[in-house]
DNA sequence: AAAAGCGGTGCGCAAATTGCACCGGCACTC
DNA sequence: GAGTGCCGGTGCAATTTGCGCACCGCTTTT
């Protein structure tokens, strides 16, 4: 696409800091390159780059001009998937940053009946924490992001909000696998492992056992990962706490998984959203509406 | 601006029909603009143009692309005037779309308050029906729109909504100009002068006397100008209808105006709106607020 | 003091773009 | 129904644009 070549070699030169740098990445001089730069410079009216004895940095101007890029390039994206659907086949590609939880199941399930029906759609997903994935939002990096509790809002528009109680997994043979709900101080007087404060999960139990004198949460393992969380119970006998939508519906493998009582630990959010004001290309906000559908069925 | 040539081009043979006309608007060979178009199409992946034994003419797809266009020269108008905006001066451009009552006192009073705290800022005022002032927002045409009664809103954002019974205009030896407040039936006895059906003053009062039987809308003179008919009743001894907001606070000329009676005669809705989700432009954000602040102070 | 990186510039050459002349096709006219 | 006027499209030569190379002046690092 010829009228983005300024914009890719901008977005170029401000990935590798300098011009030369980028020159070498890109596949051009850097005499050439430089020239661009500053014929832009000119024709725009305002420098975007402050020049550094070792290379160059966004000036405002430049900061504001790279959102523009990115906007622009995103815009010019869903344009091409709208003209793609009028000519029949359903194309385009859904990208999604989302929380550690939604990565076993549920994505991959609600993912592959989408595709079963619009083979023609490609996925992005990745793992993202809370923060990265607003801020993917913010850079049209992702169009949805799907994650407990985020903290910076502004730019995060909720378009479905989901209640999550937090259930603690463990062996079929746990004393506590009884239970049809578990207190949470019964819980934390058994050994556990507990994903650290970066997620929601254990922000959620931190917030709980604050008030509690008798209980406290003090994990033998810490870990980033769940699926080493849920997968460790099976080895040593430990309870681990995830969502359920992070669960199978039908755990096999002798691990079973109860709720925390909701009047103990408060459920986490778990909200579906995009960038506030942003028009999603066609394939993301139809994927987005069958989510909504989806989570939906699931609180009832 | 380098990467915005092709879109210009488009637009030119848009707008001229055929790529022969366009190419003598724009100071290019029909051959060269023939092949821009082409190797556009190229790259884009589809065609955007029908080909006609007598020009060209948009396909869907090219429907799609020239809002893209239209959009995307907006989106960097806006960004100029941000990278303006942080280097000091406050320039841009602010378009309204208004209904004609807002020409002679509002609006300059208005504009000229907000050029004096921001000279740098220039404006485009035009009149336009409620049906044209709604397709220039959705054309990126007008940023702004301030009209009586829009008839399809779909793409209107209201942002402000005020309340405008209708006034009568008569002279001040006018034996109505005594009341307080005119009941509708006594305005439609004396020879009276109405704008035509385009217009909402005219709507509403058709709407009044649908379910009166005693009175009637039998104007002597029909126009479309408001000022014609606010002056017309200098000379000859007619009343005429018009929203408060077109008159002068303190109306010379020997001319006095009254309300015609809320349960008579439903008030206009003035609405001030803008493009469905639409990031306006930092100036015309700003001439914005300045008018829900005014048209608010209005109301009281 | 030397070396290494950086942005910027002059110049010759290659590639992309343009203008010109012209083709075939369709519609309207006499 | 032949003639005429536009239309989009194409081959080719002229021209403009953009590129790579060599090199400058500068600052920081070693």
């Amino acid at each position: 696409m010829r009228h983005l070549k300024d914009f890719k070699f901008i977005e170029g030169v401000i990935r590798a800091g300098s011009i030369r740098k980028a020159s070498e990445d890109m596949n051009i001089t850097a005499s050439a390159l430089n020239r661009r730069i500053n014929r832009f410079e000119d024709e725009f009216g305002y420098e975007i780059f402050e020049r550094l004895p070792r290379g160059v940095r966004l000036n405002p101007a430049g900061e504001l001009l790279l959102h523009h890029i990115r906007s622009n390039r995103s815009d010019f994206a869903r344009l091409k998937s709208q003209v793609a659907d009028l000519s029949g086949v359903r194309r385009g590609h859904v990208s999604v940053a989302c929380s550690q939880a939604l990565l076993p199941y549920f994505l991959p399930r609600e993912i592959s009946r989408y595709r079963g029906e619009h083979p023609g759609v490609t996925f992005s997903v990745n793992a993202r924490d809370r923060v990265a994935a607003e801020r993917e939002l913010t850079e049209f990096a992702s169009d949805i992001a799907l994650v407990f509790e985020p903290l910076t809002m502004v730019d995060f528009e909720v378009v479905h909000a989901s209640a999550q109680p937090i259930h603690i997994i463990m062996r079929a043979d746990h004393p506590l696998a009884d239970c049809e709900e578990v207190r949470l101080r019964d819980a934390l007087r058994f050994p556990h492992i507990a994903p650290s404060e970066k997620f929601a999960v254990r922000v959620l139990l931190e917030n709980a056992t604050r008030t509690l004198t008798s209980a406290d949460v003090n994990p033998l393992i810490e870990s980033e990962s769940f699926d080493f969380m849920r997968h460790y119970g099976q080895w040593e006998d430990l309870i681990s706490f995830q969502f359920p939508i992070g669960l199978d519906l039908e755990p096999g493998a002798g691990l079973v998984s109860r709720p925390l009582a909701e009047r103990d630990v408060a459920p986490g959010s778990l909200l579906l959203g995009q960038l506030r004001g942003r028009t999603l290309p066609v394939a993301s906000a139809r994927f987005m509406r069958e989510l909504v559908v989806s989570l939906s069925a699931l609180d009832n």
